[in-house]
DNA sequence: TCGATTTTGTGCGATATATGAACAAATGTC
DNA sequence: GACATTTGTTCATATATCGCACAAAATCGA
């Protein structure tokens, strides 16, 4: 791609609209400017135009983002047919296993949720399709990483923060391939408090019909209620069923 | 705003990304061209800059969005506290009525999703949070419609293409004003099968503790499950009992 | 297979944007 | 209340983008 291929204001005005977050939903431009790394004169530049076509609200000092900047990611949710396809079977494993299922992808070292059907809440963290978490210390996050070839999940995992959420967490990156491994041969993960202390999940991969892995399934249960060791016997076979009545119907 | 507080390129990138959704899941080059009305080199060098950024893929020929785009809808989703606030009593109220429980705000003539506990699927569509509705023809649409000033609830019905979904979709600006006279009156709304034969909703605002509408909350049934008639009597109790308990806890 | 049609890539002049410094206004501090 | 600091805004100019026109490539139909 040649230089001139690249709309800078563009690149700039999308890494603008991600500097709001949870931790910052109103930001000055004096902050954005520092979250971003941007002149304060471009951000400036960048959130007035946000404002002027209603992605964004600005009282003269605070600027919020507006609904309207979910037309931008349902752009993706209703133009790939995954979500849409996943949805009906995940409410079903859902009201069959009692529990929370979802689906998700890979985007860099995270696992991006784009379906799920919640039973009720057993996180404190609040899933919706576009939510994050690090692959490597979640369900879904181990068999996507262990679909890939070795070495990019060895990359993935160097450019990890490499945290220990709850004392359970695997941190180490060979430890951790060594997990990847286990993985890939029993086509299941199982993760024991390793994201939130009384959160268990169990993983598999969802495959189209030439084998590729496309996105994982998973169901999450609290731990008071299902033992980690308990997760697969419960209810792989219904991931399993969810996963082969899939396969011929993704990509 | 002065004309040079406005970053064109920004906007015109936004409108690209926009020209993505369910008809259109890949665009090529002239497609998208063609959607944004803009110029096929501006639509080129915009697609180029997302597929430099990792917000979409190229083939050579298609360009289509990835997960990462879901970034820009989750600044939103994760700045603002209302998904993550309701979402606790959409799941109980989900629970509870057996149905699916939902909740939007507006933008423009549209209802938009930002959070959702579903039951089962009753709906040929699939509702997610950033998904959209018409309006004119959605429970929750009525009820923030009967909270603007009439005159911009007229604005917004003027803007809107008021089409018969269904046999039973009411579509004269004047019924529909008076059917929002009777919505703030009653402080609900019932939808009979507007949308989607089949379908019928209830919905109720929901106000901060200055009295603000900032969301509607509604369940959805099937007519086949319970008559609309019944709805009031049977969800309305419930969905009063949320809006109490989340009123003072919003904005 | 060939020509017609559509789509894509590129060079260039006109136009729009980014930059960084300077200033003004607001805010915080003592 | 005065000083220091941060923040928002403006401006001139260097730089980058836009959109047109044309060329090249791909696609389509007969």
């Amino acid at each position: 791609m040649r230089e001139t291929d690249f709309v800078s204001g563009f690149a700039r005005g999308l890494k603008v609209i991600e500097a709001f977050g949870e931790a910052q939903p109103r930001l000055t431009i004096a902050e954005a400017a520092k979250i971003t790394d941007l002149d304060r004169a471009t951000v400036r530049r960048s959130l007035l135009t946000l404002s002027e076509l209603g992605y964004a609200d600005y009282d003269g000092k605070f600027f919020t983002l507006t609904p309207k900047i979910l037309r931008l990611g349902h752009a993706y949710l209703s133009a790939t047919p995954l979500p849409a396809l996943v949805q009906p079977y995940l409410d079903q494993l859902s009201e069959k296993a009692g529990q929370s299922a979802s689906a998700s992808v890979l985007d860099g070292t995270e696992v991006v949720y784009v379906a799920r059907a919640s039973q009720r809440r057993v996180m404190s963290i609040n899933l919706m399709p576009g939510s994050r978490l690090p692959a490597y210390c979640a369900s879904m996050g181990r068999v996507l990483l262990a679909a890939l070839p070795e070495a990019e999940a060895h990359e993935i995992l160097r450019r990890t923060e490499l945290k220990a959420n709850t004392p359970r967490t695997k941190t180490d990156p060979e430890e951790l391939i060594e997990e990847l491994r286990r993985v890939r041969e029993q086509g299941y993960a199982v993760i024991d408090q390793e994201l939130e202390l009384g959160l268990c999940s169990i993983a598999v991969p969802l495959m189209n019909a030439r084998g590729q892995v496309v996105a994982a399934l998973n169901i999450g249960a609290p731990a008071a209620h299902v033992a980690a060791s308990e997760l697969a016997e419960r209810y792989l076979p219904m991931l399993k069923e969810t996963q082969g009545a899939l396969r011929p119907l993704v990509q």
